[in-house]
DNA sequence: ACTAAAGAGGACTAAACTGGTACTAAATAA
DNA sequence: TTATTTAGTACCAGTTTAGTCCTCTTTAGT
């Protein structure tokens, strides 16, 4: 299954506190005192997202940073490969010679098939959605098929 | 999002491993030499999957390792739980005090969701699945609404 | 010009995880 | 009984991740 660090996580915390007020310039001693988090560790994952240019940033007195794009236009999936890398998962599922032995590898197959419905739920969900109450903001649909537990 | 180990991922392929045989007792260093990973790795990861009861284990010369229901009824999601504990997310989105100044924290509920899509998705992957080409395997379903990315 | 506020960049420490080794205990087979 | 096979336990080293700190540069205000 996809893989996401503990820092990834504060990001979509950290970008949906921007998200708030996708117009001012945020410091992110402000943004980690909102958000709980350590003023050092919100600014390394700032400095990173500016990096990667889902963030602006402003230097000196009454600097911070700010959103570079609408809030709806960007999604929970973007901020985590800002600062993972690309969606993926861990070794063996997705590596294809690991499990060579096996001839045709049926189980990475099957990973895949998980992995691209949880990439897809983390596209589909936005910033904007995340600063709003659950009511209007992201409906799911499940799976389908086999229900484990039920008797087989 | 969740957060899976690398072990967890192993723990999958080794309980494939064990359902493409599911009445025969096959020993850690057979499954290591099928799926490609160390003796010792297997064969930790099989001792924590006997104590959460997922496989039997059996001593002595002869002895291996068993699953202890049918493929068809044991899931993903149940081997998964078994090596990392409860599915969830990292800190921050999942343990309630953290973002308190926040006051009612949306992005807490809005990952709630996401994560209860992505466990539903895991339950509903059985190990008999996973020993299948994708073809009769799982079918899924994205979620809908909004699309970032398109124009806002 | 000077000072304070803020980001940029990197070095560093601490904690967690990964993967392995060595040894012990149990069960079977000769 | 003895040797062999196999799981069980405990511990250790390397790597990665998390988190902090320090120094430098930029900007605003006085």
């Amino acid at each position: 299954m996809i893989r996401m660090s503990k820092m990834a996580d504060y990001g979509t915390v950290v970008m949906t506190s921007l998200a708030r007020e996708p117009d001012r310039f945020q410091s992110a001693a402000e943004v980690a005192a909102r958000i709980g988090l350590s003023a050092a560790t919100v600014s390394k994952i700032l400095k990173t997202l500016a990096g990667r240019d889902l963030v602006e940033s402003l230097r000196g007195a009454r600097g911070g940073f700010r959103l570079r794009r609408s809030p709806s236009r960007i999604s929970v999936a973007q901020v985590i490969v800002a600062i993972d890398g690309p969606i993926g998962m861990t070794e063996c599922s997705t590596t294809p010679g690991l499990c060579s032995q096996e001839g045709d590898c049926t189980i990475r197959a099957n990973w895949q098939r998980i992995n691209r419905v949880i990439r897809q739920a983390l596209e589909e969900v936005t910033l904007e959605q995340m600063t709003q109450p659950i009511a209007q903001a992201v409906v799911f649909r499940s799976m389908n098929r086999a229900r484990p537990g039920a008797p087989a």
